[in-house]
DNA sequence: CTGATACATAAGCGCATGCTTATGCGATTC
DNA sequence: GAATCGCATAAGCATGCGCTTATGTATCAG
């Protein structure tokens, strides 16, 4: 199950972080540690994380490597979700935003 | 951060498999064991996972207990995503199948 | 009241997970 | 070529997590 894979990296407040942090921005690993207490190790381990389970995806430049959002994670989880569309009308209003400037 | 809470309800196969389970209809926490090779307690533990991220609910009916799925947990993974809808032009196949029977 | 049922909770155990330190490896700089 | 930088990986460790068995509590049946 992939989206168990993607649930599982978001589990993690510093994963969920650096995710909100890249879509900020693409910025390479060294640039993401920038004001955030965290080792390069661990940084790199949660960014491998965050490639398998398609929330992220890497570009090298040379010796750095430029980490961005990958959309695909996005989607699954928004495809994931609309599985359950039936329980949405209850409270759908931060719904209604997300769809706001969709297919108009 | 409540919406690590849901991720990590969520990143539990066998609790994504009783919250699938209850998306086709609210039952008790005996009848989500059927066909599901866990034990009471075990369940008892996953739900009550899922109630704090609000992702289920509970009401009580005498001596049972009946689950149903709670849509502010829904809600709030869709405002989650909302926050990102910056990279879902890239890939939004799932996210119009998701929109299409909604405020037409 | 007695027993059974539906569920929750406590305690303990094995395994996954996130961190650390140490090391490796390719790319750049001098 | 030597040193450095950016990043990945290995190994070890502490904590968290999901399971188990055992027990507690409330409701119902007789």
């Amino acid at each position: 199950m992939i989206e168990t894979a993607i649930f599982k990296a978001l589990a993690d407040p510093t994963r969920c972080a650096i995710f909100e942090k890249l879509a900020a921005g693409g910025m390479n690993a060294s640039a993401l540690r920038q004001g955030m207490a965290i080792s390069q190790p661990a940084m790199s381990q949660h960014l491998s994380v965050l490639r398998n389970a398609k929330l992220v995806r890497e570009q090298r430049q040379g010796r750095f490597v430029n980490y961005e959002v990958d959309p695909e994670g996005l989607a699954l989880i928004a495809g994931w979700l609309a599985r359950y569309r039936a329980y949405w009308p209850e409270r759908i209003d931060a719904l209604k935003l997300l769809l706001k400037d969709m297919d108009p």
